[in-house]
DNA sequence: TAGTGGTCTAGACCACTAT
DNA sequence: TAGTGGTCTAGACCACTAA
């Protein structure tokens, strides 16, 4: 019972962490089994687990049963981002909000689009290209395709006050979604929208959004330039 | 008791993330505690609590002491994406990976590079300018600082068959860092090295890391045209 | 088949915070 | 101050998998 750690399962997974990082237990290596730590941590099996599983979920370490817990040998960092409603992000950089919808219609679905979502090709979806603004200056630009099939009757007409982007988001809870990151040259339509010269580097999301086997929304958002996402590793 | 819902926790997390889909709950409503919906579901509070802990770590929900848990009201996605060391990276798309390094030399620090690293300007920095191939093309072109002090004696000039990158994340496991994502257009060495044309978006990272108080590197990878990052939320 | 992690339980105490 | 989440414990059984 070597360290006493009366903090709970985070000073034992700053411990273990520690040997990690000085190297006292090496990537490859195996370490103590779960039991074996609790006895030195003076401590119940199911703390080590909660560090051990908070250490795995973070990359530094890979766990099976029966063959026990090892430091992983390449480290794959993992990061978390938070991806807030614009209008959420705007504000919280202590900047104004607001938002225009250029169009709004009802249109065959582009090859792209429909791949995204899952739906034939040409079948009718509901269009939405709106641009954002914070403090005045173009931030966004979205370009979104809604299946109306999963929509509630007259949602595609009525979203209040609400961008589509908000609207959803309170109110089409869904269960899975898969969002990509890239950069694009801006095209001319995107560049004069976003007042920027042609060819500007855009940072894009593209975002698409499932409930159960139903597509709901296929997104594309081209920030203007100056960007950036941050996180902490 | 109304759910049997013996599966454990996931099935608890399940049923209430439906519950919020389904808008049983509403954004902003407040939730049965803990007890009560461990009596509900006829297990220990500690498997509500670990269903209700990943909803929260989720985004789904808000959680407070004495005031309760509620659902997010603007629910902020998370995704967690996994950044991993180039070689992988490349290799896990089937490709083969080699890198060549451009230039390694001792640079005063950069002004921009002594902010991230919080040295001094014009301090001296090792600096290491790699080119990352996928398949023989140009896949990344990698800037990198290298704070001398925090190394071990002669791992500058001794990284084996490693790049920086793979060595440091094998090598220097750190215990802060943060990244960056934006877009870029190609300067014109970027784009000559890319094998792109000049004003090209590239997808950039920038990361920072540091070991205790003492950063260890800050490094610009440019990814060449259709690079994207991937995540499910 | 045996070792290890994954999870559940019932109870307990603590930490925070709304009231 | 009282209600709620946060965590710990000691023990148990289960699920997976390396040998």
């Amino acid at each position: 019972m070597i360290a006493p750690a009366r903090n709970g399962w985070e000073s034992v997974r700053a411990e273990l962490l520690g040997r990690i990082a000085r190297r006292i237990w090496k990537p490859g290596d195996s370490i103590p089994n779960e039991e074996d730590l609790a006895y030195e941590f003076g401590c119940a099996r199911a703390t080590v687990n909660r560090a051990l599983r908070d250490l795995a979920a973070g990359g530094y370490v890979e766990r099976r049963r029966k063959a026990g817990t090892r430091v992983a040998l390449t480290p794959v960092r993992r990061a978390t981002l938070s991806i807030p409603v614009l209008r959420v992000e705007v504000e919280a950089g202590g900047r104004s909000y607001r938002f225009a919808e250029l169009s709004r219609a009802i249109e065959p679905a582009a090859d792209l689009a429909a791949a995204r979502l899952g739906v034939a090709a040409g079948a009718a979806l509901l269009r939405l290209r709106t641009l954002h603004f914070a403090d005045g200056a173009p931030f966004a630009f979205e370009d979104r395709w809604l299946n109306p099939a999963v929509l509630p009757d007259g949602a595609a007409t009525e979203f209040g006050d609400l961008s589509a982007n908000e609207w959803l988001v309170r109110n089409m809870a869904f269960s899975q979604g898969d969002i990509a990151f890239t950069a694009a040259n801006a095209g001319a339509e995107e560049a004069g929208l976003l007042g920027v010269a042609p060819g500007a580097a855009l940072f894009v999301t593209e975002r698409t959004t499932w409930r159960q086997d139903q597509a709901i929304t296929a997104v594309r958002l081209a920030f203007a330039p100056g960007y950036r996402i941050h996180t902490n590793l």
